[in-house]
DNA sequence: GCTTCTTATCGTGATCTGATGTTATGTTAT
DNA sequence: ATAACATAACATCAGATCACGATAAGAAGC
């Protein structure tokens, strides 16, 4: 039996660890090695090969006696942070969504953990092309056959694991695909928001090029908002989101417009 | 003490037989299942993976009863078979290209096995700024520290374990960097040469987009040519062979007016 | 210089994945 | 229909890798 209430499984124990120091290190704003090595009950070593990771994907930043937490939006987007949560909902909103995939169609996937889910349905539902900018699903997808895979390039960025910046933007804005699968980290009742410019440019062109945009959200993603609006809802064909939403925050996105669909476990 | 003679190194067990069986299968024009079971000592079921992964390289092409080869040119430039060859060449070739880059230069490199072998040598020249559309050089460059990575993304090709068509061309386009590293599959004393239409394309655009150009030349390419040619020698400031080669093939390129330097084992 | 913190290196144990065969269940030809 | 072939679905084994800590060597600050 396991007991865990909400998160924590599918990642490998160190990286459930290094996403544990990081919501340690955020929450404390600043604390040293030595304080994670009596936290975790790991040796220092290993707390600094951890912090070195979490510093790579610019979650936080080394000093000489400990580390400082960098802005949350950095933390919210780290991949692993985001692999933590949600999957079963995450699974849900895949699975409802491969109901709109037809072989032979064209999808563009952004980098975000819902659009990895889907990247394991795609097997059999041959033949497809796929477009994405995110490394793990690329590296997924090479290995299906009967899929072409269109790989989004651009600059690597550690902390979302997936590529971006203007080379991003301009692949994205030669294509143009049937379908668009995206996410994003807040989601208003009338907008979509994320915290971060440079994912909020890609995000924007991929909307630009793809017909029908469907728009997967797990409820923990309602009633939030971050720093940049991305899109209004209106502007998005479908908006999935899980069965574990609340009726009235249904409505209130149906009642601004919003075309939802509800993802059952 | 290993015996092999020339190559067969480095390729995991099953890599290394999918190689020989591909040669196996492109000697004999077309063999039936069982008859690679005798000749490779496998189970039917490895004989038949190993087939399917062969056919996903668009090495073979399977029918009921057996498998027949595709045109020569593909079994070249699959990936697993270029690994196996000329490892130390390379190994020697892409030390003689490091000592060209200097810390905070923009490098661009293609897929060739040659560059996969320089990037293992980047670790300790940071900062530098590196462009490929080669996916195990790009996996790799994810881990290194003080490496921005720009992918260049584009179709995938499971041949080439790359990217490439117009999509990379153009990302290649948009781009300008200091160096580009790169390799073909034939070299004659004039010009260099590629069997695939699509590859030539990409690699044009990279030696548009770069200010000094390399190219890296293990002894096995020279005198021989490939349907496509892909520039003149003279395009490249400098070109790397390895110490194997013969003198009075380095004296031809001279004459016709090329840059060549000797990369020592 | 001395202390404290950090990194490098190596050994080891645990864990994972990969590779393979076997058996069983399709599929396709004749 | 039945034989030959192909695939699917486990089970197993080996090898490799990973994670981790201990120790030692190396910086950085006081």
């Amino acid at each position: 039996m396991n007991s865990d209430s909400t998160d924590t499984a599918e990642l490998s124990r160190p990286a459930r660890r290094q996403a544990e120091i990081a919501a340690y290190v955020v929450e404390h704003g600043s604390v040293s090695a030595n304080d994670l090595v009596e936290a975790f009950g790991v040796s220092v070593m290993t707390v600094h090969r951890d912090l070195d990771e979490l510093e790579r994907q610019g979650v936080v930043r080394k000093y000489r006696g400990g580390v400082t937490a960098q802005p949350t939006s950095v933390f919210e987007s780290n991949v692993a942070y985001r692999l933590n949560t949600a999957q079963a909902e995450k699974a849900a909103l895949a699975r409802h969504a491969r109901a709109m995939i037809e072989p032979g169609m064209s999808v563009m996937l952004d980098d975000s953990t819902s659009a990895l889910a889907l990247v394991e349905l795609f097997e059999d539902i041959t033949p497809l092309t796929v477009a994405t900018n995110f490394l793990p699903a690329i590296s997924r997808l090479t290995e299906l056959r009967g899929v072409t895979l269109l790989a989004l390039g651009g600059i690597y960025s550690p902390t979302h694991d997936s590529f971006g910046g203007m080379p991003c933007a301009e692949a994205v804005q030669a294509l143009h695909t049937d379908l668009l699968f995206c996410s994003v980290s807040a989601v208003s009742p009338t907008h979509a928001f994320h915290q971060e410019q440079e994912i909020v440019l890609v995000k924007q062109a991929m909307l630009r090029s793809a017909r029908t945009k469907v728009l997967l959200v797990d409820h923990g993603k309602l009633q939030r908002t971050a720093l940049h609006r991305l899109a209004p809802l209106t502007d998005f064909d479908v908006v999935v989101v899980d069965e574990r939403t609340p009726a009235d925050l249904v409505r209130s996105l149906r009642d601004n417009g919003a075309t939802v669909e509800v993802a059952h476990l």
